[in-house]
DNA sequence: CCGACAACCTGTGAGC
DNA sequence: TGCTCACAGGTTGTCG
């Protein structure tokens, strides 16, 4: 899935298309996802307006407002697992094999296709959504302007293991997932086998920044890094922003011409410059 | 507390 | 052509 640059884009794609629009129902077809479809979303969801279409992490939050006071709101959660999608459909659309929930609106439909079902929708009966146990373990935005180097580097002091995998923790910051990881190491010169612990403050400080400037850009080219992401608005992603060692294990890295390496970490690929990278 | 690993599920591409 | 295997964006629970 979609990384955090990718539900951001997604974020910003469907967000003229629903907000303020008045809820019709919604329907759920497939039983199991990460969690299970509650048949009753419909139900729950019908005469609702949305509201505010926000962004946590990877996942997706769309404000559902009820009654006359915003206490009676409850939001959407939806997370788009590794495979999900989210897309603007014409009413009647006929649903493919993984289209496994549309939420439904007078003259179109918000509809979720995910093939492997790592995804999530589900309904948070409450007007905080950060309420929700699916947020509460969640750590820092990347660009949360109060996050810095030395909250990093405070977080990493009682990390032991190899820096990449504590990078992916969404308890210590969220949305970096492998390909962003990968890079964003990369950009700052960091081993991914190194010690979360010793990575020392200044280094910590520069790795935040090409974090942020990694994604930052991934955001700016439209989500660019999956093979086989579809837009909201039909079309794929462009593919502008090219991985500097993401899949590139055997090539040469394109600033020192060693040949990048790809190694196994916590069960994920990552890849990597040996010479670039201390 | 930490970290490695399996599990969840489908699709795809490589190799035979 | 068709089989089997490895692997793919994430998260969570279990075990050591």
């Amino acid at each position: 899935m979609p990384e955090l640059p990718e539900v951001e884009v997604a974020r910003r794609a469907i967000e003229p298309h629903v907000r303020g629009r008045l809820i019709l129902g919604a329907a759920c077809r497939s039983p199991m996802l990460r969690q299970p479809l509650d048949p009753a979303l419909g139900r729950l969801v019908a005469g609702r307006r949305v509201g505010q279409v926000r962004r946590r992490g990877k996942y997706l939050l769309l404000e559902c407002e009820g009654g006359n006071s915003p206490a009676e709101s409850g939001w959407l959660i939806i997370h788009l697992g590794m495979s999900g999608s989210l897309r603007i459909c014409p009413v009647g659309m006929p649903a493919g094999r993984h289209d496994h929930f549309d939420l439904e609106f007078q003259d179109s439909l918000l509809r979720f296709c995910d093939p492997r079902r790592f995804g999530l929708v589900v309904w948070h009966p409450d007007a905080a959504p950060e309420s929700s146990p699916l947020l509460a373990r969640l750590g820092p935005e990347p660009f949360d302007p109060a996050l810095d180097g030395r909250y990093l580097h405070r977080v990493l002091a009682h990390r032991s293991g190899p820096i990449k995998p504590v990078l992916m923790d969404n308890a210590v910051l969220v949305g970096v997932g492998n390909i962003y990881a990968s890079e964003s190491l990369f950009r700052a010169g960091v081993s991914p086998l190194r010690a979360a612990n010793r990575v020392g403050e200044a280094r910590c400080e520069r790795l935040l920044v090409e974090v942020r400037e990694t994604l930052a850009e991934a955001i700016a080219a439209g989500g660019s890094s999956l093979r086989d992401y579809v837009h909201p608005d039909g079309g794929h992603g462009c593919f502008q922003t090219v991985h500097r060692v993401y899949e590139r294990a055997g090539e040469t890295c394109l600033s020192c011409g060693a040949t990048i390496r790809q190694l196994r970490q916590a069960g994920r690929s990552t890849y990597y410059c040996p010479r670039c990278q201390h």
